[in-house]
DNA sequence: AACACGGGGTA
DNA sequence: TACCCAGTGTT
């Protein structure tokens, strides 16, 4: 029986991690959140961070959006997190604090997809639900040398039901944590170590050394370039920050005044013709930084202007922020980084 | 169905 | 470089 052997070499094998000391559905839930598209060992700390900071649903929901995105920040997909804050207000205030416990309830809470509802359900409630996440993808694709594309539409129902006849309904907890600790740890993307796999017997890729050939994926489209010139403004040695919004990247995070060029520039006219109104009372320009941060779609190159202001107009004194107070908003790397760089 | 959404690790 | 990571929401 093939969930029988990894039952039996997860329980054996399993890393010890936190959220496996637990059943409470909240922790289970933010570890998901976290975990989506990310490294145990890169969530892992945040995990810690969550749990300490929020110990409750309800603890999280009382704070503020921004105290929420400043302990995500780092870990990108910041939607996880906006997601994550607006799903314990809902639990909390319309749902007395209790979380759902069953994939049809909890699929329906922002944030939480099948993946994640199959997650919950069966860890913290036995549910017989089969998760699937990369590694599954790429454990049963090498099992049964399936080669439709994982991310078809057609493949993600033929994986889907493909694990579902799989798991183990005596214990869907340790069947799901198992087949993704063996995704991770053993049938590795490359260079799979098949010499200490325990359901080697079972696998196509192996007998025909197929394995490099799966899973099968459609390629992405490549990355665009974006050139972005921010106005580092200085007053009384206070920065102004505003607070990203819309559908662009980086929504809800804090940056400097972003005058984003369709090609890399040092023209100050160009930029000039950009600044904002109230910045009319200039000191001091200095000379310019380069960093580049590239993210899943789009490649950023950043150009930084340090420019220093006599005066500051009534208007726009609330979006100065001392150093201190920059410290405690949700920022992304690039801006992090500027700041690190500059002893800010 | 295709695309956008971060940041870091690995070979 | 290219690919991957305990995927989800929007268009």
């Amino acid at each position: 029986m093939l969930s029988k052997k990894i039952i039996g070499w997860y329980q054996k094998n399993k890393r010890d991690l936190p959220w496996r000391k637990t059943q409470d559905p909240y922790k289970v839930w933010l570890s998901e959140i976290i975990l989506q598209q990310t490294r145990v060992e890169q969530g892992l700390p945040y995990y810690n961070e969550f749990v300490k900071k929020f110990k409750t649903v309800n603890d999280l929901a009382t704070a503020s959006e921004d105290e929420v995105l400043r302990t995500w920040q780092g870990l990108g997909y910041y939607s996880r997190a906006r997601n994550l804050h607006f799903t314990a207000q809902h639990v909390s205030n319309n749902l007395n604090g209790v979380f759902p416990s069953t994939y049809k309830e909890l699929i329906k809470l922002k944030g939480i997809g099948a993946y994640t509802a199959a997650a919950i359900s069966s860890i913290s409630f036995g549910e017989n639900r089969a998760v699937v996440d990369g590694n599954v993808y790429r454990v049963l694709s090498r099992i049964y040398e399936i080669d439709t594309p994982i991310n078809s539409s057609k493949g993600i129902k033929e994986f889907a039901t493909i694990a579902q006849d799989l798991i183990s309904p005596e214990n869907p907890a340790d069947y799901n944590q198992g087949v993704m600790e063996l995704g991770a740890r053993v049938c590795l993307p490359r260079n799979p170590k098949c010499s200490i796999c325990p359901i080697i017997d079972h696998c196509g890729a192996y007998k025909n050394k197929s394995h490099d050939k799966y899973p099968v994926k459609l390629k992405k489209q490549k990355s665009r370039n974006r050139y972005f010139n921010y106005l580092v403004i200085n007053h009384n040695n206070s920065l102004y920050l505003n607070k990203r919004e819309g559908s662009d990247v980086w929504n809800g995070l804090f940056e400097f005044f972003l005058i984003e060029t369709i090609s890399a520039t040092e023209d100050m006219e160009i930029l000039e013709e950009n600044f904002p109104s109230w910045l009319n009372d200039i000191k001091k320009i200095g000379n310019p930084t380069s960093s580049k941060q590239v993210l899943s779609h789009q490649n950023i190159y950043a150009k930084f202007w340090p420019i220093e202001i006599n005066t500051l107009e009534k208007t726009i004194s609330e979006s100065f922020y001392s150093s201190y107070n920059i410290e405690q908003l949700p920022k992304h790397r690039l801006i992090e980084k500027y700041l690190l760089d500059n002893n800010i």
